[in-house]
DNA sequence: AGCCAAACGTA
DNA sequence: CGTACGTTTGGCTG
């Protein structure tokens, strides 16, 4: 029998490859009116469908695991031991594909105390003697060791499902470098994380080769253990028994007794009336429509709509110039009144090519700075035409630097993605069109021999944005969209300004400083190698685990994934049972070494210009923060001293007379008074005086002018604790108390201010019925794992819920203060200019003739950002450097 | 070179 | 067993 006349036998592991559907999909675009979702069942059918279309399949079946317990976790409890809970989204997915697989007359095979590999690996084996070709589907890397001549395996390539990796043999050695049955014997050495095994530690998959190629076998490997030198050769001998493990659990079972024969599982036609009705269910009218089709069923009216096989293409890019340009603009323009994409790719923070597209066409324009014949283009840009953009801000910033104004900035495919998902799911461009559109990219193939053109052009690029705004849009509630065009929108405009000013840094005195801190440090270290008479690195946890636990013998502290804990906390509990003066040199030595660090790396990022430009990220956080990076200005020191002689290299810019700082003091409790309309809380922020001296004179019932600094520190604790979800536990170690203690002091605080704890607990009742929280302006955050069934993630989640909308209204408030002050910074024409946030604080460059202006600016706008219950006071302070400019 | 965990700075 | 971040370091893997 010739090769092209043999069968084919395709089997799939059912469970394995939705799973990895699962996490490929949005969870949230696929979902029933009822609530079911289904994203791991499209995933999964859409995969089965290629695959009956490109491996032409005669004979097919797809295999399930029945539990997670089989003989092999009989004979090794821990196997898979550190799979987590099952998502609850995907719960009730594969009961409903096998529904689906059922219509289609697809054979589902299970077999009870096995897993859904042996039943492949017996498939396997019975087709090889059966003279099938098989094809293994399997995300299970195990499966490799079933691939030889007649049998490959797909394997699907990092995440999705769309892309299956094909390993025969030659394929497997090119990747791995051994022959398919031996890939066991890697694995057994490596061990596999993902389902507990442990392997020999510090051997990895180049180590366990080489050692492969040399003797030949796992056994041999082993036997000749000793002859194998170093660090991993000690590993090898005290691990040895892993391998041994990993090795029999690994061994699939080739010779079950299945159910079915080959010769069963030749494919039939699917039951059409059957596929309508579950496919109905699910709500998938493409993949019915496409399931349909590839089996020959004239398609109804349904199916029109959805014809749709293939992806659509990018246009080809044109190249205009000159009146062209601008007449293509124009036409453009008036035929997309909602906008264009554009998309400016840049190096080195100036443009080097710029792309604008509409749905159907799309220009390409290599950027030359000073060239006249692009006109039509600054025109256009500069212009209120609106424009679509995906990460807009080092586009702007890029553009700005060219000389070129943007106007019209409707809409950013990023910030749109971001408000939908502020954990941040979709990393580029090309990820969140895999998601939203559901197609791929084309990438710059850099073995492709003749490049096309367009594939990653920025027109292209451009084309992609702008298709991605129905989707997005499509799937933003009223709220987000208003959060996206009324706050993240302008924002990014005067992130991208604040960006480009930059903060000017002295250098020379940071050079100092660094110097001081490095002398100190060395003097420090001197010191504590004296102690304890040898010398360690002081910053490498593990050294000082020996020095603190085998060589002083101390107490062992809190523990950690690699032993014991060394931080500062840990340090001082230490030096309170065992003093020792090696302690307290070590912490120094921390402090000093840790301040030279932010000190240098502060240094070293100062531009030509003598100033610091950092970058905010606007998808940076889940609550709608903003973060700083490169380097981050957010986490400057100011508690110590030492911290704010850092302060004081930050300066007035030149050209400026001094540094104005504005900070709203106590925003996040002001925000709780307003959501929970706490009556107490309003009345002691309407009342001015100091917010834990009021609190503390309700709770301990006293006077104010007789609440000590004790019971002030007490309450200040709880106040700020509160919207962290504060426990009595986590109350009485931070204030060193009883627990009862800390219990009490809660229990009075609810006494007096219940209206909060009615708040707190609604925020996260409601939550769990929305899926999400919101903000006083609408932003959401979604939350998932509030309806987990794993404690400790239900009570993270029940924690950063109750957060969320405290810290996001924050935030929002920032966002429309800055936005405002910018504005009118402009409208007056003030050459003052701002220059950082802190979240809760902005920094200002300052004229001295515009002083009063600026301040009145600032004061309104960061005051009168929000209506709420309780006022908005915002503290302002002068000085010729950010230290001295702080009250 | 790339990854992780620990540690620690801020609001 | 309080939220939200970013950066550096050591120590491991390759």
């Amino acid at each position: 029998m010739s090769d092209i006349e043999k069968p084919t036998l395709l089997v799939i592991d059912g469970h394995s490859l939705a799973f990895r559907a699962f996490y490929a999909l949005p969870v949230d675009s696929f979902q029933t009116r009822d609530g079911q979702h289904t994203n791991a069942i499209h995933g999964f059918i859409s995969m089965l469908l290629n695959l009956l279309k490109n491996e032409k399949p005669t004979h097919i079946a797809v295999a399930f695991d029945i539990s997670r317990f089989s003989f092999r976790t009989r004979e090794y409890p821990d196997y898979k031991g550190t799979r987590g809970e099952t998502p609850v989204e995907f719960i009730g997915q594969i009961p409903l594909l096998q529904e689906a697989l059922a219509a289609m007359n697809i054979v589902t095979i299970t077999k009870e105390d096995f897993e859904a590999d042996d039943i492949l690996a017996t498939l396997a084996a019975q087709g090889t003697t059966q003279a099938y070709h098989v094809k293994v589907v399997s995300g299970d890397r195990d499966t490799i060791q079933l691939v030889n001549d007649d049998v490959t395996l797909l394997y699907p390539s990092r995440q999705g499902v769309t892309d299956l990796t094909r390993y025969d043999p030659p394929k497997v050695f090119e990747r791995y470098g051994i022959e398919p049955h031996q890939y066991p014997e890697i694995a057994a050495l490596v061990g596999e994380t993902s389902d507990n095994l442990p392997g020999i530690p510090k051997v990895g998959e180049k180590t366990a080769v080489k050692w492969l190629l040399k003797y030949g076998s796992l056994d041999e490997i082993l036997a000749h253990a000793d002859e194998i030198t170093g660090k991993v050769g000690e590993s090898l001998r005290e691990h040895q028994e892993n391998a041994v493990r990993n090795r029999k659990l690994n061994r699939l079972v080739t010779d079950l007794d299945l159910p079915v024969s080959l010769d069963q599982l030749a494919k039939q036609p699917l039951d059409e009336q059957s596929v309508r009705d579950i496919f109905a269910r699910l709500e998938f009218r493409t993949l019915l429509d496409r399931v349909l089709k590839l089996e020959g069923v004239v398609s109804d009216g349904s199916a029109e709509a959805a014809v749709i096989e293939a992806q659509p293409t990018a246009p080809t890019a044109q190249h205009l110039l000159d009146e062209e340009l601008g007449a293509w603009l124009a036409r453009a323009e008036k035929a997309n009144p909602d906008g264009l994409g554009l998309m400016v790719h840049t190096v080195d923070g100036v443009p080097v090519s710029i792309g604008v597209a509409t749905p159907s066409e799309s220009v390409l324009l290599e950027w030359i700075p000073e060239r006249a014949d692009y006109a039509p283009l600054e025109a256009w840009l500069a212009s209120e035409a609106p424009k679509v953009l995906y990460g807009a801000k080092p586009q702007l910033k890029a553009l700005t630097r060219a000389g070129l104004a943007l106007g019209g900035l409707a809409f950013d495919a990023e910030l749109a993605a971001y408000l939908l998902k502020p954990g941040g799911a979709e990393k580029g461009l090309a990820d969140l069109v895999a998601r939203r559109l559901g197609e791929t990219m084309p990438v710059t193939d850099p073995n492709q021999l003749v490049p096309s053109e367009d594939s990653g052009s920025a027109a292209t690029d451009a084309w992609y944005v702008l298709r991605l705004v129905e989707p997005l849009t499509e799937a933003l509630d009223e709220g987000s969209i208003r959060v996206l065009r009324e706050i993240e929108l302008p924002t990014l405009r005067v992130l991208a300004a604040m960006e480009l000013r930059g903060v000017a840094v002295n250098h020379t005195q940071l050079s100092e400083l660094s110097a001081q801190l490095l002398e100190r440090s060395n003097t420090l270290a001197a010191s504590a190698f004296a102690e304890i008479g040898r010398e360690v690195n002081l910053g490498s946890p593990k050294q000082l685990q020996e020095v603190l636990f085998d060589q002083l013998g101390m107490p062992k502290t809190r523990a950690n994934k690699t032993g014991y804990s060394t931080d500062a906390g840990a340090l001082a509990d230490l030096q309170a049972s065992n003093p020792h003066p090696f302690l307290d040199l070590l912490l120094q030595h921390r402090d000093a070494s840790k301040l030279r660090q932010i000190v240098e790396t502060l240094d070293k990022t100062i531009r030509p210009d003598g100033r610091i430009h950092t970058s905010y990220v606007q998808t940076g956080t889940s609550t709608g923060r903003l973060s700083s990076t490169d380097p981050n200005l957010q986490n400057i020191p100011v508690r110590t001293e030492e911290g704010r002689r850092i302060r004081q290299a930050f300066e007035v810019g030149e050209g400026y007379d001094t540094l104005l700082t504005a900070d709203y003091s106590q925003i996040e409790m002001r925000i709780m008074a307003h959501l929970s309309g706490d009556p107490g809380l309003i009345e002691a922020f309407q009342a001015g005086e100091d917010l834990h001296r009021f609190v503390g004179s309700r709770i301990f019932g006293v006077d104010p002018q007789d609440v000590t600094s004790a019971m002030r520190s007490k309450v200040k604790a709880m106040s700020y604790g509160l919207a962290y979800g504060l426990s009595a536990f986590g109350l009485s170690k931070q204030l060193r108390i009883d627990q009862s203690e800390a219990k009490q002091l809660m229990t009075d605080y609810f006494a007096r201010f219940g209206a909060v704890r009615d708040y707190l607990r609604n925020v996260v009742e409601q939550a769990k019925v929305d899926g999400y929280t919101t903000t006083i302006y609408g932003r959401r955050r979604p939350f998932p794992e509030l309806k987990s069934p794993n404690r400790v993630l239900r009570d993270n989640a029940e924690r950063a819920a109750l957060n969320a909308p405290i810290q996001g209204s924050a935030a929002d408030i920032m966002k429309i203060a800055m936005i405002r002050i910018e504005d009118e910074f402009a409208e007056r024409g003030l050459r003052s200019r701002m220059l950082m946030q802190v979240h809760d604080e902005l920094i200002f460059d300052v004229m001295d003739d515009e002083w009063d202006d600026v301040e009145s600016i600032v004061r309104t706008h960061m005051a009168g950002a929000a209506d709420l219950a309780v006022p908005l006071d915002v503290q302002v302070g002068r000085g010729a450097n950010w230290n001295d400019a702080a009250h």
